[in-house]
DNA sequence: TTGTAGGCGTTATCAG
DNA sequence: CTGATAACGCCTACAA
C-alpha cells in the first residue's frame, strides 16, 4: 500500500489547464499572467503539492545526494566528520547516504558499485583498512565521479583531500612524552598501507631522530585491521609488553586502538603513566573520565566533515573540470591529561 | 562534469536490437532466445552495464530507500541502533538515509517534510525531544507512509514498535540501589514528553512502590533538551545537591544526561559511589573505563535496530494492509560496576 | 522470438 | 500568455 502523492497533472486537471503551463507557474516564470499563477499556487499549496524528486532527478541527471563511505558509523570520529558533512549538505539542498565497509574490501566494493551506479552524485570517503588496490576507485574518478577523499586519503588519485595534519600531531605527542623522561617510546599503528599510518609513523620518527634517538623496529606494531578486531591487538600488546628491552610508553595511532590498548593495559594491572606513558588517537569526550584520564590526540572532526562536504559539492556543481585539487591538514588537538604526564621516574 | 553511464539503449544500438529485447534478455524473460540473451548479456557486463535506479524508482514508484531519523548521530546507542538498521536494509537492497534532529521540533518537521516528498519508502524514526505534537506523522502514516518507531514511540499512532523494556531495566536499576541501602534515590529524566520518560519513570516508581518508600517530587528532575544542553544538567543536578535532604543516589534516565552528570560529579569531587551511588542509561563500551566505572542499564540497540528494519521491509513489502502491529520490547541489560556498589555505609 | 508504443513526473522547445 | 510534444531510462501490454 502505497500514499499517492499530488502531481503537476492533478493540478493542470483540475484547474482545467495545461501540465506546462503549472509546471511554469511553480517555477515563477515570467511568461504566466499573475492571476493564472496564483490560481494555480493557490491550489497546488492547498493540496500540499511537492514535486517528485525522482522524476526531476531522471530528467536532470542527477541525485541532490552524496555518498559518504566509512569503516565504522559508531566510532566517535567518524559519526563527528558524518555530523559534519550532513550540516553542509543539508543546508544545500543534498541528501547523504551514509554507508560503512567495516574495514573490508570487499564491503567496499559492493558498497561503490551499488552507490555509483547512478544514486549518488558524489562520494565522500575514508578507505578501509584493508584496501590497496585502487582500480576501481581510480576508474570511477576518471568516469567524472567527484570524489573528495578525507582521513585515509589515497595518493595516487588527484582530488580534493581533507585530513589532519597527522604527522604534526604525532610528532608533538612523541615530543611531548620525550620530554617527560620516556626513553622506549612503542607505537602502534593501522594497517600500514593507510596514508594515515605513514604521515604518523613519520611524525614518530622525526620526533625521536630530534632527540637523536634510534628508531627500535620492535618498538613499531601494526594491527592490520585497525583494531576492530579485539584480538589483533591483544597480540601486539602482548608482544610489546614481553619485550626484552619493555616500552616505557606508548603512542597509538587510531581511535580503536587507542581504547582497546588502554582497556587491555588496565586489565593487566599495568600503571599508567608510571609503567607505560600512553598517548593515542581518540575523538570522544569520554577519555576524560577514564582512570587514568587519557592524553589523547584529537581530530578536528566535525570541520573535516563540513570542509569535505563543501568540496565535493564544489566539484559537483562546477561547470567546468576542476584541476587545482586542494588538500586540506587541519590542525589536530594535543590534550594532555594524566596517562602520559610522568610527575617523577 | 558527469559522467555518463551506458543505458540499455546503448546496448540495442550497438547490437541492431529493440530497447525491449535487451530488456527483456537482462531480466531473463523466457521470450526470448538464449542465443539473443547471452549476445546481450555479454555485451551488457563488458561495457559494465547497471540499470538506472532513479528510472526505475520513477516507473516502480518505490525508491528501494528507507529514512532513519534520530535525535543525534554521534549518540552511541543511536550509533549501534543505525547499525542495525544498515545490516538488514542493505541484506535486502535498500539504501538507508539517515538524518538527525538535534532534538528540534523544526528541524523535524523539515526533515519528515524532505524525506517523505516521495525519496523514502518507509521510515523508521525515534521522535525528539521537544516534539509533543504529532498531527504531521499521524497524517504521513494515514496517508499510507509505512512508519516503524523505536525508542521514543508515539502512542496515539498505531503501528509496529521497537522499544527496551524500559519499565523493567529501571526498575531493576533502583530496587539494586535500595538492596544497597541507599535511602534516597533521586532521578534526572529526559523530557517530560517522551514515552521513554514515562516508562522509565514508572519503573522507579514501582521499585519505590514495592520498599515502601514516600515518592518524593522534589528528587524527580527532568532535562527538556535530553542533555544536550550542558547548562540543562548543571542546573538540576545542582538542586539535587543543595536540597535540604540530599539525595544519596542518581538515576539517570538517557545516555547524555548520564555522562553529563556523571563528569559534573566528577568536577565536583563528589564520591561515587560513597556520597552519591550513580546508575543511568548509556551504551557506550567506554564506560567500564571511567572511574569509577560505572554501573550502566545498556539496551539492545543493534538488534533493536535489526527489528526495526525487518519489520518496516515488512510493512513495505507487504500486499495487504497491515493491521496486526508489534511491539516488541526488548530487554536491557543491567552492568552493574563499581559507581552503584556500597561495601559499606 | 522480436518490435512498437505508451507511461511513470517533470521541464524544455517549439507553436500558436 | 498558454498548450502540445518530446525526452530522461526503463518496463510491459499489445502487435507482428
Amino acid at each position: 500500500m502505497k500514499f499517492e502523492a499530488a502531481t503537476i497533472k492533478d493540478i493542470a486537471k483540475a484547474l482545467g489547464l495545461s501540465t506546462s503551463t503549472v509546471s511554469r507557474a511553480l517555477r515563477d516564470s515570467y511568461e504566466i499572467s499573475e492571476a493564472t499563477k496564483k490560481k494555480i499556487k493557490d491550489y497546488a499549496a492547498q493540496i500540499n503539492y511537492r514535486p517528485n524528486p525522482v522524476a526531476l532527478s531522471l530528467k536532470e541527471k542527477r541525485t541532490l545526494s552524496i555518498g559518504v563511505l566509512v569503516s565504522e558509523i559508531a566510532n566517535t570520529f567518524f559519526s563527528q566528520v558524518i555530523n559534519g558533512i550532513e550540516s553542509i549538505a543539508y543546508k544545500n539542498g543534498y541528501n547523504v547516504i551514509i554507508t560503512q565497509s567495516k574495514e573490508s574490501v570487499e564491503r567496499e566494493e559492493m558498497i561503490l558499485d551499488y552507490l555509483t551506479s547512478r544514486s549518488i552524485d558524489g562520494l565522500i570517503i575514508s578507505v578501509s583498512a584493508e584496501t590497496n588496490d585502487f582500480t576501481n576507485l581510480k576508474q570511477l574518478h576518471e568516469k567524472g565521479l567527484p570524489i573528495v577523499f578525507f582521513d585515509r586519503v589515497v595518493e595516487e588519485i588527484n582530488t580534493h583531500k581533507v585530513v589532519t595534519d597527522n604527522l604534526d600531531g604525532v610528532y608533538r605527542a612523541t615530543q611531548h612524552l620525550l620530554q617527560n623522561q620516556c626513553k622506549r617510546i612503542s607505537v602502534i599503528a593501522n594497517n600500514a598501507n593507510l596514508s594515515i599510518t605513514k604521515e604518523r609513523l613519520a611524525g614518530y620518527k622525526k620526533a625521536l631522530n630530534e632527540y637523536k634517538m634510534n628508531i627500535d623496529e620492535s618498538l613499531i606494531k601494526y594491527c592490520d585491521h585497525g583494531g576492530l578486531i579485539v584480538e589483533e591487538v591483544e597480540k601486539v600488546v602482548d608482544e610489546l609488553l614481553t619485550l626484552k628491552k619493555k616500552p616505557d610508553a606508548m603512542v597509538l595511532l587510531a581511535d580503536k586502538i587507542t581504547t582497546e590498548t588502554f582497556s587491555i593495559l588496565k586489565k593487566k594491572n599495568i600503571n599508567m603513566p608510571q609503567d607505560i606513558a600512553v598517548i593515542g588517537f581518540n575523538n570522544s569526550k569520554y577519555t576524560s573520565l577514564f582512570s587514568p584520564a587519557l592524553s589523547v590526540i584529537s581530530q578536528p572532526a566535525f570541520e573535516m566533515g563540513e570542509q569535505a562536504a563543501q568540496l565535493l559539492l564544489n566539484l559537483i556543481e562546477s561547470k567546468r573540470a576542476v584541476t587545482d585539487f586542494k588538500l586540506e591538514a587541519l590542525a589536530p588537538e594535543i590534550i594532555i591529561r594524566e596517562s602520559s604526564q610522568i610527575s617523577s621516574r
